[in-house]
DNA sequence: TTGAGTGTATCATATCACATAATACACTTG
DNA sequence: CAAGTGTATTATGTGATATGATACACTCAA
């Protein structure tokens, strides 16, 4: 519930996952949707634990998932930086795409729900939201 | 990866999540898809422990679980039962999609993914099923 | 060259969820 | 009464997670 500021990023953490995986997360989502810019440097690792009165060894762990993700690149004594590669970020928000997709309908499908049945609570989902 | 059998239900257990959720989750499924009948007998907790290969207190937890789902009834002394109420089953596969798609769209968006997007993806991961 | 700031690695410690094991209790039925 | 129900309790062990304290190799500006 609470949040907490890291440079232009803004962070929501609780306790209902690791703490890790949500600032890997936010990461992902403020990467993917280009709030922070190609090739820009990141905090480092101290600095985004100070900010999020979090471990630097927890902080430490989430870049490397990035990195692993390819969103990231990490130049010793330099700092952690996103990567320049427009290719890299539209490759990772693919897969991510085709991935989340694929589970939800073989998750709906394990339930019986027939393709009419999920296209019929994907509308009633999508009323939540506006029309883009 | 392994099977593991207990009465007419098949379990599917690995290590990727805790065991207790495996066999809720299938157990509702089961459920769910008509795969047992309402006010159906399910195994006593000692039984399904044996044939999972599990600990009594495991298979508890999960029954346990199925009874707050409004999926079961247990009669202490006899049982644990299938609800008879075809509306309590009903009832539970709605909010589960409702659930389900919600997290799905709201996840998406997350992610900076447009309406057109999540069409897109869901189209994509419908081709690996037959169209019912 | 030096010092400050990088990411990273390695200990130790603590907590929590999960699973198992062994018992025990209240209940129901034959 | 005996066997079979679900449930509760206590103890033990394990793994993931988080923290804290240090240390190391690297880069860059002063």
């Amino acid at each position: 519930m609470e949040e907490r500021r890291a440079g232009t990023l803004t962070f929501r953490l609780d306790l209902s996952q690791p703490l890790y995986e949500q600032i890997l997360q936010q990461m992902r989502q403020a990467i993917a949707k280009g709030e922070i810019g190609l090739g820009e440097k990141i905090p480092s690792v101290r600095e985004m634990a100070q900010s999020l009165r979090v471990n630097p060894n927890t902080v430490s762990h989430a870049y490397q998932e990035l990195e692993r993700d390819g969103l990231t690149e990490t130049r010793r004594g330099q700092g952690t930086f996103i990567t320049s590669s427009p290719e890299k970020v539209q490759r990772f928000r693919e897969e991510l795409a085709r991935h989340m997709a694929r589970e939800f309908v073989a998750g709906m499908r394990a339930y019986g729900f027939t393709w009419n049945d999920i296209a019929r609570f994907l509308q009633e989902a999508q009323g939540r939201h506006v029309h883009e």
